[in-house]
DNA sequence: TATTAAATTCAACATTTGTTGAAATGTCAA
DNA sequence: TTGACATTTCAACAAATGTTGAATTTAATA
């Protein structure tokens, strides 16, 4: 997404590297000589080009946070735009907030794949939660709760919050690729398949919602 | 729920410290010392109880995980004895597998949230989830989804399991208590209020699976 | 009480950790 | 080329890590 595909530099393979080894191992499972050695780097490099272990971090999850935002922001105005005065329904709401989950990746599957994964970490983690997620995904979000109360009208704002409660996990689970839904379903399900995942939760989400 | 409320021994401290270290910060941000602090005990002690770290680790997980196993099948149990011969609805299902995590705590509270916690950290995890929650939940889990296949007539096995899937994850960010929607709802939710959370979620993921 | 075993403390170990400063190499304009 | 700056490597540091063996205390047993 940021550019066609040229071999990364040292800068950018640490970045991808750490990106891959903290969604999979968490922060401290994994440490700098670890990220050095994937990407083919010196150790002291790190910390040249990000300071502190922390900062590379925040700098690995910073750097698509800006991207999903803003995609996904924009599918939420365009669904808007396509609906009548009455604002869109659940629906397609839903579906704007999951959809571009599946849809961005195309040059660098892989890379987001990892990203996804680190997010999920990161959210249903009780320290790095309240550290990240408020400040980088909360705000889209709200914009998202304020257009569901729009198409639930009459729905109360426990019931509202907790939906989207409901909503998150199961996204958070499919985006942390555990590969347990695979083994449970004999392979019949592939925890990979985003599109297959998204099909199904989208309806199942909205009846939820509807429900409540 | 083991007995009566005393004065755990230094060997229930560790784990009990563990436990809540362990849900906090994940196994690697975690040190042996940390915990024996926690638990005001000598460093060696821990080794001395439990071997290696990662057998304390296993240690904690699997303490409680057979009495979780048993209450939710004691309750699958009663509610297929209600039911007719076309066997439980979807919703007592559900109910059967999200209630019994409300209502065990009663002793220690804590120490069932924390441990709550912690197998939302594993679950979500690849590394830990493929290791641990296979081994000790997914027996359990298949009870489960064979009673909803039954009570969805028709339902396509894909469907099934993904449905299970998006509870599975409902369910789990739930348990983590990362009071992210206590702040996004200006602490009008509480991660805590887990009876408030079952019972919305209950019919939130009925209504789902109804319409997958 | 005397003996034995379990529980606990103490001290220390070899590794590994993140980080840094100095040296070396590369880049690019003047 | 020269000089100035960014990048990369090398070597090393102090601190923290999991773990162990020996010593000491406590508990149980006979």
């Amino acid at each position: 997404m940021t550019r066609t595909t040229s071999k990364p530099s040292k800068k950018e393979s640490i970045l991808n590297a750490a990106e891959e080894l903290f969604a999979l191992h968490g922060y401290d499972g994994v440490t700098i000589r670890q990220i050095a050695n994937k990407a083919n780097v010196d150790v002291a490099l790190a910390s040249y080009h990000f300071g502190k272990k922390l900062d590379l971090f925040e700098t690995v999850f910073f750097r698509r946070a800006k991207i999903l935002n803003d995609v996904r922001l924009k599918a939420l105005k365009e669904c808007e735009k396509k609906a009548g005065p009455d604002g869109p329904n659940v629906e397609s709401i839903v579906e704007a907030f999951l959809r571009p989950l599946a849809s961005i990746p195309d040059d660098d599957q892989d890379g987001w794949k990892n990203y996804y994964a680190l997010v999920a970490y990161i959210n249903s983690s009780p320290t790095w939660g309240k550290l990240l997620m408020n400040k980088h995904f909360d705000p889209l979000v709200s914009h998202f709760i304020n257009a569901l109360r729009k198409a639930l009208k009459g729905i109360s704002e426990s019931d509202l919050y907790w939906g989207y409660h409901y909503m998150s996990g199961a996204l958070t689970l499919t985006l942390a690729q555990t590969e347990r839904i695979d083994r449970l379903s004999n392979n019949l399900c592939k925890s990979s398949d985003l599109e297959a995942a998204y099909d199904r939760m989208i309806p199942f989400i909205t009846a939820g919602f509807k429900k409540l």
